[in-house]
DNA sequence: ATGCATGTTACATG
DNA sequence: ACATGTAACATGCA
């Protein structure tokens, strides 16, 4: 599920537990998302300490705790966070939950593709501050992009889209998004476009990301009708523009919808 | 039962 | 060393 902006709302869920200190800190040891992490002094170091501060670059979130303490989080494919309540009980797959007064804060995911980490460092993290530009910011400048689209000039645009290295934060269907938009089949190269398709493709990915930080991070809701979006996992899905059949490749290992009556 | 899933990465291949 | 492709991971759902 989660990609840019459904990371930024999942990361906004621990909002109202901000200040209140950890009472009790339970881990799943045992699953995929903690593996090689020291859980024992995990729990130890949360406990008494209050979440100060959290933000998210690409599919990546961070959150402060009091003396130093940072706690890395990645959704995976099917993680969340949630604030649970007091009076009910955790859920199956809840394999962080901090109690707080504020309820139990939680990390759920059943397909454990999703991973905690932990720092201890007075400031934000080293590695953090050099984390490259997510697309959305001024500095994914069109040189940026330039250079990108010339080092990995052969690999078909939907999976380079997918890099986190390159586009922290696109995901499938966000990469499905912004080549619709641009009008490019997915599986052309870099190599492949002129001047005038990388430019539409720029604009195209700083659109959606911004798009979708705008409609989704807030309240989670669904981008707009006109979007790609709402159509393309439907069967028998409906291309908006040209009313005709979207259609469902294999681009670079990960499924791909598409429209080729509007797609070049 | 079968196939597939909005992600990452270790490993294989060219 | 670099770019790209594939399999594996663990669970739930249609």
């Amino acid at each position: 599920m989660p990609e840019l902006a459904e990371v930024a709302y999942y990361c906004g869920c621990w909002a109202s537990g901000k200040g209140a200190p950890i009472k009790e800190a339970r881990i799943n040891s045992n699953v995929r998302c903690v593996r090689g992490l020291d859980t024992k002094s995990l729990i130890e170091q949360l406990l008494g300490r209050a979440l100060l501060s959290w933000r998210t670059h690409g599919k990546r979130m961070l959150f402060e705790f009091e003396s130093g303490l940072w706690l890395g989080a990645h959704l995976g494919m099917t993680g969340s966070l949630a604030i649970r309540s007091l009076d009910e009980s955790l859920e199956k797959h809840d394999h962080l939950a901090l109690y707080t007064d504020a309820g139990w804060l939680v990390f759920n995911d059943p397909r454990q593709f999703g991973k905690l980490e932990y720092y201890n460092c007075p400031d934000v993290p080293e590695f953090w501050s050099k984390l490259p530009p997510e697309p959305m910011i001024p500095e994914f400048t069109p040189d940026h992009f330039a250079s990108i689209l010339k080092r990995r000039s052969k690999a078909p645009l939907k999976s380079l889209l997918l890099v986190q290295d390159l586009f922290p934060g696109v995901g499938n269907w966000m990469a499905d998004e912004i080549l619709w938009k641009a009008r490019i089949r997915p599986d052309r190269n870099a190599h492949s476009l002129d001047p005038r398709e990388a430019k539409k493709l720029y604009r195209s990915i700083r659109f959606v990301c911004r798009g979708a930080l705008k409609h989704i991070a807030p309240n989670y809701s669904d981008p707009p009708r006109t979007w790609l979006f709402q159509h393309r996992w439907k069967q028998g899905g409906i291309c908006p523009r040209t009313g005709e059949p979207l259609e469902r490749i294999e681009v670079g290992g990960r499924t791909t919808c598409w429209s080729p009556a509007w797609q070049a």
